[in-house]
RNA sequence: GGGGACGUAGCCAAGCGGAUUAAGGCGGCGGAUUGCAAAUCCGCUAUUCCUCGGUUCGAAUCCGGGCGUCCCCU
């Protein structure tokens, strides 16, 4: 018998928390972030995490398990998440999978096999060829050595290329090569996946109050405390929407009103990627508001 | 009341008689996305240049009237 699962899904300020933790509540369940962003330590106001009491209220996995200078993926992510699933499970509590990575929900509920781990050195050296003969030599030699990969990114895309690269480097086969036979069925356990999916004029407005109250909180004050500890401003995670702007703000790239303005329209915008992401995955139920109730019928039958 | 400047997409803005089927930026919208994904990348977005008339083989580009905006003088 397959695991139940219960998949919240939505874009940024969408109200995925609140509603992951009321259904949790009526059904018993536990809380499975999947939030690519959630998982850093320290950053907490910048990413809109579950307050401590929420937490104490419904147990929430996988959020503050890493420092922001280490590197999460969607293959070690789907390792945790599943381990956690199927804890859960065996408690005899109910799996709610709820966040806003699309990528992260995939791997985790469908049956993708990600290549073997590559060592970081064969990234480094494709990073170094790219600065000295150019992004379009390396894409052209990735057009020789996986064609199929190649023509579906674009010679711009540098972070796929080094990717796609990296993989036929490291083990002689091309990335394409393990994509193949990718299951889109839900194989791995009994998914219900719901989408939040509010008007669109009314997400920006809660994203725009979310942004406010995010700088009222300390968002500043939380970026100079990482600062502080001694990450480096350019590591990844501090690229994240809103520390980004924030350093810039910090070492004096922008007055603090257009930073503010730069995070709200950077937000809005990835919460459209969001929404193309959910709205092409398979057999998700978008939502409004007002269905909630009703989408929460569905599920019923697994309260105990 | 007199003089001057200007009026190009939601906004900013180039073009100043024929290589324009009207640059570019911002914003907006759509899409991709398989071990960096709150990252990264791609696409679309003015049949028309305030309006009416004129000059011309040809006008957003020149001329005149009208309307509007801004500045200066009185």
């Amino acid at each position: 018998m397959k695991i139940p699962v219960i998949v919240i899904g939505g874009p940024t300020a969408s109200g995925k928390t609140q509603l992951a933790i009321e259904w949790a509540l009526k059904l018993n369940g536990e809380i499975v972030s999947c939030d690519s962003r959630q998982i850093y330590k320290y950053m907490d106001i910048g990413t809109a995490k579950p307050t401590l009491e929420e937490r104490r209220l419904i147990p929430h996995h996988l959020i503050d398990i890493i420092y922001p200078d280490e590197v999460m993926s969607a293959g070690e992510f789907q390792k945790l998440a599943r381990k956690c699933i199927e804890e859960i499970y065996a408690r005899g509590k109910i799996p709610l999978l709820v966040g806003g990575t699309g990528l992260y929900i995939r791997a985790v509920i469908r049956d993708i096999d990600f290549p073997p781990k590559v060592d970081e050195k064969i990234r480094e050296m494709i990073k170094e060829k790219i600065k000295e003969k150019g992004l379009s030599n390396v894409y052209r030699e990735l057009l020789e050595v996986d064609p199929v990969t190649a023509s579906k990114i674009s010679p711009n895309d540098e972070i796929r290329i080094t990717r796609a690269l990296e993989v036929y480097y490291a083990t002689g086969k091309p990335i394409s090569f393990y994509r193949r036979g990718i299951d889109i069925d839900y194989p791995k356990y009994d998914i219900v996946y719901f989408v939040l999916n509010p008007p669109r004029d009314l997400l920006y407005k809660r994203i725009e109050e979310r942004v406010d109250k995010m700088i009222q909180l300390g968002l500043i004050e939380e970026t100079k405390h990482i600062l502080n500890m001694g990450y480096s401003p350019g590591i990844p995670s501090l690229q994240t929407l809103g520390y980004r702007e924030i350093i810039k703000y910090l070492q004096g790239m922008y007055d603090l009103k257009s930073a503010i303005e730069e995070i709200k329209k950077e937000t809005r915008r990835y919460a459209k990627r969001q929404l193309t992401w959910f709205r092409n995955e398979i057999r998700v139920k978008l939502i409004s508001y007002e269905e909630v109730k009703n989408a929460f019928c569905k599920i019923a039958r697994y309260r105990q």
